[in-house]
DNA sequence: GACCAGGCACATC
DNA sequence: GATGTGCATGGT
């Protein structure tokens, strides 16, 4: 809780996802895997020109279609796949309905969703939170490397015990995950790069010392 | 030119 | 179970 004011007092509200509807959020999630947010920009930006961004419309494109489109965000023969994966998985189980998903328990669905070829943890956490507006933490890879680095957790530990490590520090509140893990994807892209570079970061002063 | 980015699945040991 | 590798564009 400690991290999140001081990151809060620093950076401000990250006002997450960027997307304008829960579905363009979950296309988001694909996309954006081990990618830069800018190139996933390019690829959204794309779907919208083909008037493409839409569940059943998605649903009969071909991969090869689909990979044209999403190029820019890298990785788009593979995405391509998962997209459909998860799109088809949409399509016919709630006819692409966001609100039929919606009533489903967090547990049901993620569960669901990790049985998606291309759907991993943190995908599938992205979009129970930022789509679904489930209370699902959302690890990455910064959460990862900052925790370590101020010894809050062994650098051993796997997504599910980072995960319940960081429920465990925060009450369940939804527009606290959402916040935290946009703030921690910001301190991380400026100051976390994977060989330690903590110049001017607003959690130095915790460093080895306090409680998270 | 090297490094990195809001991962994941699969092969190999 | 742990580790290594392929997937690929675009910004710094």
């Amino acid at each position: 809780m400690q991290f999140y004011q001081v990151l809060l007092d620093h950076y401000g509200r990250q006002h997450w996802w960027p997307g304008d509807s829960p579905f363009e959020v979950m296309v988001g999630a694909v996309l954006t895997q081990n990618t830069n947010w800018s190139n996933v920009e390019k690829a959204i930006r794309n779907l919208k020109q083909a008037d493409t961004l839409d569940p059943h419309k998605i649903d009969e494109l071909t991969p090869e279609k689909l990979a044209g489109l999403i190029k820019p965000a890298g990785y788009f023969n593979i995405k391509a796949k998962r997209l459909k994966n998860l799109i088809h998985w949409f399509c016919r189980e709630y006819d692409g309905s966001i609100e039929e998903l919606k009533e489903l328990s967090v547990e049901r669905l993620r569960e669901d969703l990790l049985q998606i070829n291309g759907i991993g943890r943190e995908t599938a956490d992205s979009i129970l939170l930022y789509a679904l507006e489930k209370p699902a933490f959302v690890v990455d890879t910064y959460t990862c490397r900052i925790l370590v680095r101020h010894g809050c957790i062994g650098a051993e530990y796997d997504y599910e015990q980072i995960k319940e490590y960081c429920q465990e520090q925060l009450p369940p509140d939804l527009a606290l995950y959402n916040e935290l893990h946009a703030l921690i994807v910001c301190v991380g892209k400026n100051h976390c790069k994977p060989r330690p570079q903590c110049m001017d970061c607003p959690l130095e002063a915790f460093e080895h010392t306090l409680e998270c």
